[in-house]
RNA sequence: GGGGGAUUAGCUCAGCUGGCUAGAGCGCUAGAUUUGCAUUCUAGAGGUCAUCGGUUCGACUCCGAUAUUCUCCA
């Protein structure tokens, strides 16, 4: 069986027994601030689980696109060492949220494994949960006497909480969990060691495939266990695994999944794969850890994560630098090399995952455009490490090493490497201590605690009532935390409804206040978790239960709402004048201005910008009014031919929001003007590049655009009256340049007539003094540039020669000591000299042996000066 | 969010512990060589050393702030 094949039998199978199959939820997690990137199946789930949300239907199966750099095995540098951990991954799935139980989980599962994908049976173990004392829980007999009936009992194993419960978090749904393993040593190695022995041993080909958690608890904050009333299913299963099992390869890495990516890179490199997991074996260790990181980083890009230097698009840098390194050192790779497997990526998953293959071209040109910029740093490390000149057996500084790698992000790994190769070594311990140093720096700033959530009231929902209403009656408290940032404690509210908008898709979070009692509390920022909505004050209400009015700051809202719709129109403007190619990318919208980034590639022209700021005004002009559908059906939606952005979680249900059907339609949870009038007027102020591919635009509307729009007036009006009011100023300015460039030319021809008039003069006055020429002259009307260049001019025609100007600025005094470089000696040295008689005009000095200057306050003093010289010469 | 670096000619960069009249290569312009192109040679233009402020007799160089950018960490 095809992996196509393996995925297809696994959604035929499920939906057979009356489960929805739904898609992937993007894998860059938007959410949830805890969780950078979807790591497990049930991520998009967890709302149902938690009970703050109810599911639409109560069978579900996916598979998952996941991404894990941290954790027990998947560190990211251990990653293409062994034959079955990754960094991206499928998780295929099945749940139920209330509705059947291990039974029917147990059974499906065997069924779909030995039946549909033919595994031996005698190869599968199971697990199950063998109970645990300190919560006061039986072994899971329930679980074992159902697999029974297809498993004999030496291929049940049991295993402890470790292994075999499952914990949302501290607190939260949980349970017993059952897992099947499987066998794929060859028979040699089966009749030597049961496979009983290694399951749970790390050994990788006894193997966990599937997951079955049972959810039937609720773990309080007391850590006490309560029987849930509704009990889940929660099923997760490795889809590479699985391919690896069915298709009787002994790697994820020979399956073909893997296998096209590899004989392409064979042949773009000219290296033969071998499939050793020997650690010598670098080359192969290089074909594996660019097939799986390439998938990673392709798909976070799909899903609108770009490489970045902060935050989650840090990750996904790392993680493409990680396979750019394995090329470069060990494929003797030097040009970009992961762009060009994109079009094999687009191909394998275009018919599950459609976000890469239409955006395919978008995609190769960040990876391609990354690639190029690391091959840029690591020229530059090398280049800084020849300029080190380490010789052989010399151990390189910890802080060098560190430097090399903090500063100019010169992979530590790729300098031992160069070491072994050259002869010397890197002070491994040096390098190490002076990363946990930094650690210690970052963490202590960043330092963040925030306290359990306290119930206060229980409410069924949180509502979100802001669309309607911009201040409330009768709000309660549900929860409240305390949240410690840097010293300063600051609290979190989370109320049963509230007009407060927290910041989403792009729009900021509403301020404003709660009043509770005779109390006053400032809602400082409103910030979303999951589904929840928090609200950020700066102390707690004295009355926890006291009923609460909420409003927001009105004009804030307002001025905010203008800006966003601006957003929905100009990205309608944008796809009209430049092409269906522009998708949005990023939006950030507040009181004072919008910033869109969108994927286009190359820079607007201004007649462009124009075109865009034409329609969108026209458009405010119309004072159309807004459309606005809530829960509309995604799929009614999408027919009526509403944007939909990659990389978004929408649900089953969703909010358009139209201005003028033909025109713009978008799926929006924020909020917007009542009609287009109210923007008054729209202005970019700056169209720019921030990654390849894609464009940022910052605009403003309403009083923000008069300024804008008023200051360069202003501006202009400034510069005319300079002018005294032109009719054309931009001519005349290009031709003050002109002329004032002209002007700059004679400026210094003239000096350089009035030096040389000057050189005529002083060339008379030269005496010789034991035997040497001296010229020595107090000069008015020059400053210091020009005696340098007289200086040296004089020296050019009068050959060896000593030569003393002083300048008389009338306040302040200069010297100047030139002494032909034949001439200088351990006496005449003129940074010695000049040292010495800048006394006499109370300053001081330096320079070199043939060139010094001095500078003092006194030039009464030029005289005593040069008669000192003079004294000195003649010893 | 925190740390470290970088910013010098159109481009790529050099400029050590403050003092060489701020340099190199490529590119550009002109001339010579050549039937023409390429090549070679010669000459030349091109710089508020990111911006602002400070220390100093003197700052591309040291210090501070700002901007842009790279990089590491969280």
């Amino acid at each position: 069986m095809k992996a196509n094949e393996i995925r297809k039998a696994f959604f035929d199978f499920f939906e057979k027994e009356g489960h929805k199959i739904v898609p992937s939820a993007p894998i860059v997690n938007k959410n949830d601030p805890s969780l950078m990137f979807t790591n497990a199946g049930m991520n998009q789930f967890k709302d149902f689980f938690l009970g703050n949300k109810v599911p639409e239907v109560r069978r579900i199966a996916d598979t998952q696109k996941c991404l894990r750099v941290s954790g027990k095995h998947n560190d990211l540098e251990e990653v293409g060492i062994d034959s079955y951990h990754h960094t991206m991954f499928e998780m295929l799935g099945n749940w139920s949220f209330g509705d059947y139980f291990k039974k029917e989980a147990i059974s499906w599962a065997w069924a779909l494994l030995t039946d549909v994908y033919g595994l031996p049976e005698d190869r599968l173990y199971v697990s199950v949960f063998e109970g645990d004392e300190s919560d006061g829980l039986a072994p899971d007999e329930e679980a074992a006497a159902l697999w029974r009936q297809f498993v004999p009992e030496d291929r049940i194993l049991y295993f402890d909480k470790k292994d075999n419960f499952w914990e949302m978090g501290d607190t939260g749904p949980c349970g017993p969990c059952s897992e099947i393993h499987i066998d794929l040593r060859p028979d040699i190695e089966r009749s030597k060691v049961s496979g009983r022995e290694l399951v749970n041993m790390d050994n990788p080909l006894v193997v966990e495939i599937w997951n079955l958690v049972f959810i039937q608890f609720n773990r309080k904050a007391d850590s006490s266990l309560e029987e849930l009333p509704e009990k889940h299913i929660d099923t997760g299963m490795g889809f590479e695994r699985l391919c690896m099992a069915v298709q009787g390869t002994t790697s994820n890495y020979d399956t073909d999944l893997f296998t096209p990516f590899i004989k392409a890179l064979e042949e773009e490199t000219g290296f033969q794969y071998e499939g050793s997991y020997s650690l010598d074996a670098k080359k192969d260790i290089a074909f594996r850890v660019i097939v799986d990181h390439i998938r990673a980083v392709s798909f976070a890009v799909a899903d609108g994560q770009l490489p970045s230097n902060t935050g989650a698009g840090y990750v996904i840098r790392r993680i493409l630098r990680r396979a750019v390194r394995y090329y470069y050192s060990f494929l003797d790779c030097r040009e970009p090399l992961l762009f060009k497997l994109l079009p094999l990526l687009s191909e394998q998953f275009g018919p599950v995952f459609p976000e890469l293959t239409s955006q395919n071209e978008f995609i190769t040109k960040i990876i391609l455009e990354e690639e190029k910029g690391f091959l840029r740093t690591l020229e530059g490390g090398l280049k800084r490490l020849n300029q080190l000149n380490i010789n052989d057996g010399d151990t390189l500084s910890g802080k060098i090493a560190f430097e090399l790698y903090d500063t100019f992000g010169f992979p530590i790994d790729l300098t031992r490497l160069i070491g072994q190769e050259e002869g010397w070594q890197v002070d491994n311990q040096g390098f190490e201590e002076a990363l946990a140093e930094q650690k210690e720096r970052s963490r202590s700033d960043a330092r963040k605690e925030s306290g359990d959530w306290i119930d206060v009231y229980d409410s069924e929902k949180v509502e979100f009532i802001g669309y309607d209403h911009l201040k409330a009656d009768g709000i309660r408290i549900v929860k409240y935390r305390t949240v410690k940032v840097k010293d300063k404690n600051i609290f979190h509210l989370v109320l049963d409804k509230t007009p407060f908008y927290a910041e989403s898709g792009g729009q900021v979070g509403d301020r404003g206040i709660l009043q509770i009692a005779d109390q006053k509390i400032k809602v400082l920022d409103t910030q979303k978790e999951n589904d929840l909505i928090v609200h950020h004050v700066d102390k707690l209400p004295t009355q926890m239960d006291a009923q609460i009015s909420a409003s927001i700051d009105i004009s804030r809202r307002q001025l905010t709402e203008n800006n966003h719709t601006a957003t929905h129109l100009m990205h309608a403007a944008l796809r009209k004048v430049l092409g269906e190619h522009v998708q949005q990318r990023g939006s950030l919208v507040n009181q004072k201005q919008l910033r869109f980034d969108f994927s286009h590639f190359e820079k607007m022209t201004d007649e462009q910008i124009e075109q865009v700021e034409d329609i969108v005004n026209t458009k405010i002009r119309e004072n159309i009014t807004r459309g606005e559908h809530r829960n509309v059906p995604i799929k009614e939606a999408q027919e009526s031919g509403a944007m939909m952005l990659f990389g978004e979680k929408y649900g089953e249900y969703v909010r358009m929001i139209t201005f003028d059907p033909s025109f713009s339609i978008e799926l929006c949870g924020g909020c917007h003007v009542r009609a287009t009038g109210s923007l008054g007027y729209f202005k970019i102020k700056s169209e720019s590049a921030i990654a390849a591919g894609v464009r940022r635009i910052e605009a403003v509307t309403a009083v923000e655009a008069y300024k804008y729009t008023d200051g360069l007036i202003q501006e202009l009006a400034e510069v005319k009256g300079l002018f005294k009011n032109p009719v054309n100023v931009s001519k005349q300015v290009r031709d003050l340049l002109e002329a004032n460039k002209a002007l700059e030319k004679e400026l210094s021809s003239v000096r350089s007539e009035k030096a040389s008039g000057m050189k005529d003069s002083l060339m008379s006055q030269v005496i010789t003094l034991n035997g040497i020429k001296v010229l020595t002259a107090k000069i008015e009307g020059l400053d210091m540039e020009g005696l340098k260049t007289l200086g040296y001019s004089l020296e050019k025609s009068l050959d060896k020669s000593v030569i003393l100007l002083g300048l008389d600025t009338g306040e302040k005094a200069n010297l100047m000591l030139l002494i032909s470089k034949e001439l200088t000696s351990e006496i005449l040295d003129a940074s010695k000299i000049i040292r010495k008689i800048a006394r006499h005009i109370q300053g001081g000095g330096g320079g070199q042996s043939f060139f010094a200057t001095a500078g003092g306050k006194n030039p009464k003093g030029i005289e005593h000066a040069i008669n000192e010289l003079r004294e000195i010469i003649k010893g």
